[in-house]
DNA sequence: CTCAGTGCAAAGGATTTGCATGCCG
DNA sequence: CGGCATGCAAATCCTTTGCACTGAG
């Protein structure tokens, strides 16, 4: 079964001269089923039949292609999500202590605040806004 | 001279049974200096009189005891600046061309409306709620 | 046929650690 | 004196890369 979110992936890799492999789809499958970006070791788990150099290298490229983002914390491992044009504007509660991730969003009228703001300090620091990111550090629920 | 920033910082390795030695005097002196997170080759340029291995072990011990913090970007090295609380509650612009981070402020109105929206979300979440962080990610000057 | 994708194993590179020495308390 | 800090070098470990093979077009 194809889905949209196939079809834009598919579309993006092929714009950025890649193929949308079995393999790829198979991380594009699995980072959209989940509501927290995953980490290497997370993915090896529930796909084994997936060669980690390759989960690496796909990762890689759907990041270059705008498919998925890497996300580096003080966690020893980076952790992958789908790309925000693909899912919606979010932020992230990350929990300090297992390295857990979770998403969440804010309203629309604080994200406007927000960037008004940053548009503001971008110009006088003569700075090309590209997105924001903005983070809650803590301890989640299973650590507290 | 004996700083400010050198008593409290000697405070709190005290606290947590460290030493305010040399080594991490330079350190603390030197990260006080800039307003730019420093890698560790930023460092050892700067201060070539000290071995790699002790200014990682340093910052290690300073970012346990609360006076400097560590923060990790997609650039290939971590940067490393005085904590929060030894400044000012601030926020990043980071390239991410040449991974270069600038520090900058916004008004304490929006500060308020971002932890507010940030405490409500943690409720829902159970999640205990530490520090937030807000970063623009962008192209800086030089990089543009 | 051609060439990108894959898997395995080996290499890279930032960061950490072992160990002998020096120094603070 | 005792123990932590230091420096050097070696080890770690996530991540990247080399290479031969396979499969899609």
């Amino acid at each position: 079964m194809i889905t949209e979110l196939d079809r834009i992936a598919s579309k993006r890799l092929r714009a950025d001269g890649q193929r949308y492999t079995d393999n790829r789809r198979e991380l594009v499958a699995l980072l959209g089923s989940v509501r927290t970006p995953l980490t290497i070791p997370d993915i090896m788990e529930r796909r084994p039949d997936l060669a980690q150099s390759s989960v690496y290298r796909n990762l890689s490229v759907l990041e270059r292609a705008g498919v998925v983002q890497r996300i580096v914390t003080n966690d020893e491992w980076a952790r992958y999500e789908l790309a925000e044009s693909l899912t919606e504007h979010h932020h992230h509660l990350i929990c300090d202590t297992c390295g857990r991730i979770e998403d969440f969003t804010v309203s629309a009228r604080l994200e406007r605040s927000i960037d008004d703001a940053l548009l503001q300090v971008a110009a006088t620091a003569g700075f090309v806004p590209g997105h924001h990111r903005l983070d809650l550090v803590g301890r989640c629920a299973s650590c507290a």
